[in-house]
DNA sequence: TATGAATGAGGATTCATTCAT
DNA sequence: AATGAATGAATCCTCATTCAT
């Protein structure tokens, strides 16, 4: 389908990818200017639309491609690892190098999540929706749950637990601006709430901080 | 200002109101037609710039319309209670009952929260601002955070507990497409997920259910 | 034809006039507001519509009403003066006065002259054409030419006096931005212009300046 | 800049540039509309906007192009004729050329000097004031004034013949409504005012017709 | 295959004019 | 007679998409 785009030198795809991805980051769906996108790749304006027919197949396709950036993600997880926080807590930190690595796909894939434009919607949901799914699916297994309290809704607790995670990520988004503040005091901090998370939701002979 | 707006017909203000929300909310404010508005609304083209002189000022004008709407729902909480997971069952009661009155009104400010269009962020930001600054300050008030475990830290909980909420609506937005389906489930979900966060962080003596 | 108009209270009637003229003047026929207009004239927007069935009748009615103006200043002039030049002195003194007492009908005149609207053209040209004409001929009406030196074709001598004056005229107003600097200065200055003339076109017995 | 129009066919571009002059030339800055100078032009609506950026730009290219061909009648007066008379014989007739070629040309410049569209006032301002002075100097450059008589005020004189020449001018064009009337009746009328001219300003000797 | 000029529907906004009150 | 809200054609300008080269 994209064999035309597929086949062209990497360095150019790179190129025209990451122009892509930052325009639609900082301006959204509707608003992205295709002529901005050409111009910061260093294409012709019908070269683009020769690689995909119109600017929603370009669209998709970046949405394709964030979701392998994520899929990178999981498949760098220690599965073995058991602990539901250590887990986690290792997954944010494998989350923190790809990011280093794709930083628009990161932004893409935030602005993607609250696109409202029509013509779109339903793809990002569809997707986003699958993503979730399976992410949290995969999340959880080999997990060992026999550490949580036996008197509380395991279902309830884990909802709780990924709002929280959520919104600590929400929270700290909201607060960064580059790269070089994300550091120790991110993970700090999630320290001192995964603590409070673990002393509320594991057996008492599974608080011991660490 | 927006005088002779205001002495529009009730009706025909409304299907304004109405149909200006719903554009934004969908479409985010650049890319919200005016043409469309005008349609929905079935007003002539001239007639939404004689009450609004531009597509900013009407922005703006839904902006403080919704934040009515919002001050509306602070206003009928009873600041007496001093149970938070009592006051925050009772705010959630009296949101549904708002949000039943102005569904509209809730979508264009959930997109607002969002909105990057540089003409109108740095109002939405001052709003929302003193929204939430206000909002957190009352929303605590009067509570009595005796009740509370002592060997938490009573700001990471709070911020838990919030994040919850806020996870917990955005679930249920998400699951709701019409209001028919908005009753009793959503209430009896978050009896029990509300008696959870009660179990972990509460004292022991305050959990007894209800 | 305009009789709703004449019926007027002379006080608005001129309130309307003025502001009509001013607005004209300062923005042409096409660029002028009528809005504008009913807001400078203090009266509500049916109304103008109700006296002139639209702009281009005002704009006619106002063209009307600045030509009689114009003939007001001829109506002054001493026709029993025989000296050309001292019957050109006599005239612009006469013009200043008037000037003074309708500044707005000279505004309007000057920009009417090179109103370059379509719907207006024809009927300014018309009248100029006609007020130029007549205005010309009662001009030079009762002037001793005998003072001419002979040996210069006539015709050709009025038309250089002429276009002298338009030109100087042109001059001066391109120069004038408040009526406090048109004084004394101006007439000196034609004086040695028109003793140039008067040198060069008369007879050398009539050539004694003044 | 105009990259993208310079490289357009010279039948194309004549057409636009002469659809444009027109417009303007008619109608003023602001009452121009670019919707008639496209239809007039044949072209699509959103080429003149690919070659101009927006209309004030379009405008200010015009002003560029009529300054040049006003540039080419100076660049055609032979600067060694000293003779006034003689030397503004020669620039009449070179004039007439240029006319001829460019007539759109000379009906736009007229209008830009009483335009008084704020955005573009600024410019033409600069400009006329410029082409002005310096086309005044070269004007009276390298002529002999020793022809002229001693006892007239040179400056009054040399205004007075510049009045006589554009009123002159004036005259003609409003005579004018095809290219095939303007030929030697134009010039006749013209050698015998100038002869009048030459016989009132120049010295008794130098008055010999021709 | 790559190019970039050409296209025209659609964007927000203005304003003379109408007409029910 | 006086009002002013309602109207919609016309304004400049944008931009995804097409297509001849």
């Amino acid at each position: 389908m994209n064999s035309q785009f597929d086949n062209l030198q990497p360095e150019k795809k790179e190129r025209i990818i990451n122009a892509a991805l930052k325009e639609f980051a900082q301006n959204g769906y509707e608003k992205a200017s295709t002529n901005q996108i050409i111009k910061e790749a260093g294409i012709a304006k019908g070269s683009l639309f020769n690689y995909f027919n119109n600017k929603k197949e370009l669209y998709l396709f970046l949405l394709d491609y964030v979701t392998k950036v994520i899929e990178e993600i999981y498949s760098k997880v220690d599965w073995d690892e058991t602990d539901f926080f250590e887990r986690v807590r290792q997954a944010g930190f494998i989350k923190f190098e790809v990011y280093k690595k794709y930083p628009q796909a990161f932004d893409f894939m935030k602005r993607a999540a609250h696109e409202s434009a029509a013509e779109v919607r339903a793809e990002i949901e569809a997707l986003t929706q699958n993503l979730i799914a399976t992410g949290l699916e995969k999340s959880y297994q080999n997990i060992d749950f026999s550490k949580f309290r036996t008197d509380l809704d395991l279902e309830k607790v884990t909802k709780i637990i990924n709002w929280t995670m959520l919104g600590f990520a929400e929270e700290q988004r909201d607060k960064i601006t580059s790269f070089q503040e994300v550091t120790e005091d991110v993970l700090v901090e999630w320290e001192m709430i995964s603590n409070t998370l673990k002393r509320c939701f594991y057996k008492e002979e599974y608080c011991g901080d660490d």
